[in-house]
DNA sequence: AGCGGGCGATACCCGGCGGGTATCGATCCG
DNA sequence: CGGATCGATACCCGCCGGGTATCGCCCGCT
């Protein structure tokens, strides 16, 4: 199976009309039709249920739509990761590193000076995602590492270090009722009605449905907070980057959130190896 | 990037042989040259430093080579599993288990039987390996769903739950001296002149050196045991398939052993959702 | 030093396949 | 019933992946 196959196949699955499917992958119609054919027959399996008014998957076409999907990802994983490596060799970036924009403010700054001190230290690029991409960045290969928060990320299929735990804080606006408390309860937090919690993107990017603000990363709801649109719960650390009107209040039944470095299980380089070393001594 | 690139390149990375490859991949050598300088161009990166007397691998290269096996494998997987899906429509297998041969004979038939009283559940093929063959199986789609030992297996890279832990015993020929002890410790067990422990593959299929006798599954090595060839520690289930001519010694400062079942992360289908589901509530 | 052999690169040719356009046939809608 | 929509089919072309022949380089043998 080719990945020009699988890239068709793709999208195809996921438009579900072969001539949109085609217009996005910049060919015509006729030609993807019949490399669909070809794959089903060489595959020995129908993968789409096709009749002129509408396209369905068949329970074989959604596993190689998972399964596709996933394999994809490695062949990008392993373009860019090699174009990568080329350029290290010339002075680029040996190592990027991805966490959610916000977050992580105190860890991050102490991580990266103290790799930066080891011996054979390689230039770390930091991205900044935003909330449940990381997971995928790491597996196209866009990203060799993350600083990952439980339990809010997910870590199937990654090596991880647990790095720290923390206690979680309520961000207020100062001039809030709920302000001056020495703390919190969750009960509390749940249904403040002038303050509805902000909304996280779902894995597939869509928001639940809600009263609250749409959020895409920190930076967004520490700003919605100093406006009074919303109040949200956050590790301790976060303290560190509240504007002057803001408080924090410790919320003590409130899950603890525990930061961990985390890779993909096979790329093992040495660079990282030596990251993740320094991350766990810190 | 194609998978066949990814072929040609893996071929000559693995035997730094144009020529060889070539035969390997059942090609002539120059379309072969040609592909990889393509490759390279493409990237924009030289992954082998080629003289006309010896071809070895860049640092790029080995990154490559690394991530291309990784991604060859998530391309075979997609492509196995599909093929399955497809004749599961049709009443064949609808996951594979993959255990050690000899291994968690308790277990796995206590396992298979409450999973197949399920309402809906589908037919599980059951498939020995050889020892640290698993994770290879899962990867590239010959196996869906695991049953590993902790400390003995690597579970990087996938989804775990924990089934059962046990101690260890030694396995001994009934007539050697040692085989009346009421237990045993590991400082007995390390050095004995007249059995010398058996040899495990290393990862890449290599046997370490020693003086014991090289060992692919459990099942070789219990015929060795009874033949006092060699001695062994293992869980204490393997209790019920020892020879009549053996005995089970406890050796209670051996590590515990923990039966987990794993999966690769992104591949939970609703009926190796159940599978584990039963496995847990054994 | 000279020569032969091993190995990757180059040159060149052919056939198949991936891409295109034109058109058909089925199905739904007004 | 006619037109629109959409996938399938028919057919053609150019490129690219495969082959053979040969070159050029480097090493080792005598």
């Amino acid at each position: 199976m080719e990945t020009r196959e699988l890239r068709y196949f793709v999208a195809v699955a996921e438009e579900l009309h072969f001539g949109r499917a085609a217009r996005r992958l910049g060919i015509a119609q006729p030609p993807l039709s019949r490399a669909i054919r070809q794959l089903e027959r060489r595959l020995g399996v129908t993968l789409l249920e096709r009749d002129s008014r509408r396209v369905a998957l068949t329970a074989a076409g959604s596993v190689l739509l998972r399964e596709g999907r996933a394999a994809l990802d490695a062949v990008d994983a392993a373009d860019r990761r090699t174009r990568r490596a080329g350029e290290a060799a010339h002075g680029g970036a040996g190592l990027v590193l991805v966490t959610k924009a916000g977050a992580s403010s105190e860890l991050l700054p102490k991580l990266l000076d103290a790799y930066a001190a080891e011996p054979d230290s390689v230039r770390v690029e930091v991205l900044l995602s935003g909330i449940g991409e990381q997971e995928r960045l790491l597996r196209d290969g866009r990203a060799d590492v993350a600083l990952l928060h439980l339990p809010f990320d997910s870590i199937t299929g990654l090596d991880t270090e647990e790095l720290v735990t923390e206690q979680q804080v309520m961000v207020l606006p100062a001039t809030h009722p709920l302000a001056g408390r020495a703390q919190l309860r969750m009960a509390d937090v749940e249904a403040l009605p002038d303050l509805p919690l902000p909304r996280w993107p779902l894995h597939d990017g869509t928001y639940p449905d809600g009263p609250g603000p749409e959020v895409r990363d920190h930076s967004q709801l520490l700003q919605l907070v100093a406006l009074g649109r919303t109040a949200v719960v956050l590790p301790e650390s976060c303290r560190s980057l509240l504007w002057p009107d803001m408080v924090a209040v410790p919320v003590p039944d409130a899950p603890t959130v525990t930061t961990v470095i985390a890779w993909p299980p096979h790329s093992r380089s040495r660079a990282l190896a030596a990251l993740v070393r320094t991350a766990t001594r810190l």
